[in-house]
DNA sequence: TTCAATGCAAATCCTTTGCATCGTA
DNA sequence: TACGATGCAAAGGATTTGCATTGAA
């Protein structure tokens, strides 16, 4: 899972521009949340930062999270809540894409392809709605699991 | 905001399907739920109840709702956390569709159309996921929004 | 030098749980 | 009658906040 953009800027230098301080804690985290491979819940950012450096404080995670929250660097996901209600957080993408959900294993996976775009496009033209941010949540079965719940099914035979 | 699906059974009916025990207070809460004109979060389901029987417990609620988002008979929602981090809920409806959440005024709408069973056609036919939930959020302006925006920046010059 | 950001600790909010009792099936 | 559902109260977990201090700009 690719966090950085491919266009351009990285979280830490967008974090500059909008006028944020750069400090030694919100270099930990932005560089942590770009390099993840998995989506972090704010305990999972917590747990990494404080590798880096233990003296970082859990309200600092969830201050610096809500910060480039607000400021649309970061989303919030909830990945259907198949763990729990913890939210994860990924930072922006240059495109709009989805999140599907494995309601058994709880894979994770994110399609890329354009048709979200496109679809964000046919919102606005049927309704007049304007979307800036886009969240695809879609729990069902993994192809893993299909194919898992299909053999068990054979098996039972 | 229709809560009732077109096709068929109430929400007591399908609760009674499933096996639950019909109390008095799930009958308050299935009845509510099903006629409520906003998406409710667990609170706001706790209020109303209480407003027809002020027995009824918190607890009772929690636990109703955990129940039927299990069974599928209701589905959570976020609505991108406009309005912090509360969860939101509805009755099952019998068409995917889309929350499109006014980041500025908090309005949510449902626009209608069938596009969204096509695009989860899609969805498995491109990746072979099967959706079997479907939750799509968009934030961003409502038309009321953008035109209040406007008008706002007109007169600022 | 200044004001935003941090650490700390306490508070708050939402939700869940154990247990005795109640009431639907 | 039996077992699922409820009320109650207490616990649990996540997140926020007030305040003094630190440090980036």
């Amino acid at each position: 899972m690719a966090r950085r953009t491919p266009s351009s800027q990285t979280l830490l230098e967008r974090m500059r521009d909008r006028g944020l301080r750069i400090t030694h804690q919100r270099q930990i985290l932005a560089d942590l949340l770009e390099s993840a491979d998995d989506h972090l819940d704010a305990d999972a950012v917590y747990d990494l930062a404080r590798r880096r450096d233990p003296s970082i404080h859990r309200a600092t995670v969830y201050r610096t999270l809500n910060t480039l929250k607000k400021l649309g660097l970061v989303d919030e996901l909830d990945l259907m809540h198949v763990s729990g209600d913890r939210h994860y957080y990924e930072v922006r993408p240059s495109q709009f894409h989805i999140h599907l959900v494995c309601m058994r294993c709880g894979a994770v996976s994110e399609p890329k392809g354009g048709i979200w775009d496109e679809i964000r496009g046919r919102v606005f033209d049927e309704t007049g709605f304007k979307p800036e941010v886009v969240r695809v949540e879609m729990g069902g079965l993994c192809t893993d699991c299909q194919r898992r719940h299909a053999a068990a099914r054979a098996a039972a035979d």
